[in-house]
DNA sequence: CGTGAATTTGACTGACATCAACTCAGGTGG
DNA sequence: CCACCTGAGTTGATGTCAGTCAAATTCACG
């Protein structure tokens, strides 16, 4: 039920997938419906365009760009984030190696949102005409497609029921849990990992300030949940952390 | 720059081509690509399946059905709603006429969401299987449908931003005007309109209580901004609306 | 090391929630 | 027709969670 924050993950991909194309560029989500045969993966190969590095708080695109791609993460992570009129930002997601950016801007040829790298990072090209191309003569690539957007609707729908509902605490919990879940995912330890955001900017995304996540990390820490080194974190008790997700546990 | 949240309205859709086929179930935005001839527009209506009557409180789907087909609302209004693990509702999106519900549910075959009708309703059941189909042999379809799964996702990000940046007020300045312009697109009343949510509904999905939102709509009519009469409000000051919406006024 | 940025911690404040009492609209039955 | 009932909505008093402000501390990096 931690379907909270849900990642892009497929379901029924498994690392064994996601390893035996990852000398290529295909180590992305798009390169792994299940059922394409070899000579299909070639051709998705093929469309990839050039693969582009963008340095630690670079761009990869911003609201108003045209667009033309969709951008395959391989490397690195990205925050993507909105502007109010008043110019205050509101931080939509946090993406890592392996997930899909771009697909907020097909409805209006246009980026609805900022991506920008949250350390070095590497994402492929993929030019959506092309793709779209693909999509017709690959009718599993095209269900593969659909349910990667349809992913992005219900991760969305996770953060509305997160910033609609949830007390600072639970918040949190279920922020920590989501990317140790995603972490997980990708053959990392889901105990041990590196917050690759500030401070700021998860408070951003929660909906919270700065001085509330501290306040929490340190919650957390004394209540002997996590342990906190800078922006490494461990997580000393994930059962309980899931639980206040949950909000089964009130966590005192 | 009101666009906190957009509604599913097709840009370039107009409401002759709304109307022109009006008669027929084509009466939804799945029907209107721009460029489609009538015989894709004839092939389209042929897979729409049969006609579903919801009462007012009646449910089109719950979370955990099987997914079997989008659902483009004729007549009248719904809402989708998600559930905390704790039991606590927290409502996704107000949907009306011409837009399409179930699109969270093509990533896992199953829905993710509860959606109940606000009063009767009619939709046209469009049966997913034959729509991919269809989506294969017309990629002016195609492209469509992928645009307004991007603007679903787009919608979402704008109630992020509201939930995660706005006060109270302006959450509610954005829900009002938002609400018009989609009744505005339709052919309605920008400007005089039913409110089809209780309260609690507005309340719960701008992440806030019932009480908050009678205090909010009382603090609009003392200020002249709103004529309020039950369910029935006038925007007596658009202007000043959109610009609390935007954050450039305070209101007071 | 030294400097500025990021983070932590504490004291205080405020916006919105909670609790409670009241009003009103609409429906029902005598 | 009206008295009553019920649920939705309004209004006021009070409480609280998280924000704001400010100062101390630690970290990153030249």
């Amino acid at each position: 039920m931690n379907q909270a924050l849900p990642s892009l993950t497929l379901p029924g991909a498994t690392l064994e997938h996601l390893r035996a194309r990852c000398a290529t560029c295909s180590m992305h989500q798009l390169c792994l419906p299940m059922g394409l045969d070899t000579a299909d993966m070639d051709r998705l190969d093929q469309i990839i365009g050039r693969r582009r590095k963008i340095v630690r708080g670079g761009t990869l695109f911003r609201i108003g760009d045209p667009f033309g791609s969709l951008y395959a993460i391989r490397l690195g992570h990205f925050k993507t984030y909105q502007l109010n009129p008043d110019g205050a930002e509101q931080i939509t997601g946090f993406q890592m190696a392996g997930e899909l950016l771009g697909m907020d801007a097909i409805s209006a040829d246009r980026h609805h949102c900022n991506a920008i790298a949250l350390e070095d990072s590497e994402v492929c090209e993929i030019p959506f005409a092309s793709l779209q191309q693909l999509l017709v003569d690959m009718p599993t690539l095209l269900r593969h497609f659909h349910r990667m957007m349809s992913q992005e609707i219900t991760r969305e729908q996770g953060v509305m029921l997160l910033l609609g509902n949830m007390q600072a605490t639970q918040r949190f919990a279920a922020f920590i849990v989501n990317l140790s879940s995603r972490y997980e995912a990708r053959g990392y330890s889901p105990y041990v990992f590196q917050l690759r955001m500030s401070r700021e900017e998860i408070g951003n995304y929660l909906g919270l300030t700065i001085e509330s996540i501290s306040r929490l990390l340190s919650k957390f820490k004394k209540e002997g949940l996590l342990r906190v080194s800078n922006r490494e974190i461990e997580l000393l008790n994930p059962a309980m952390l899931k639980a206040i997700t949950a909000g089964t546990q009130s966590c005192d």
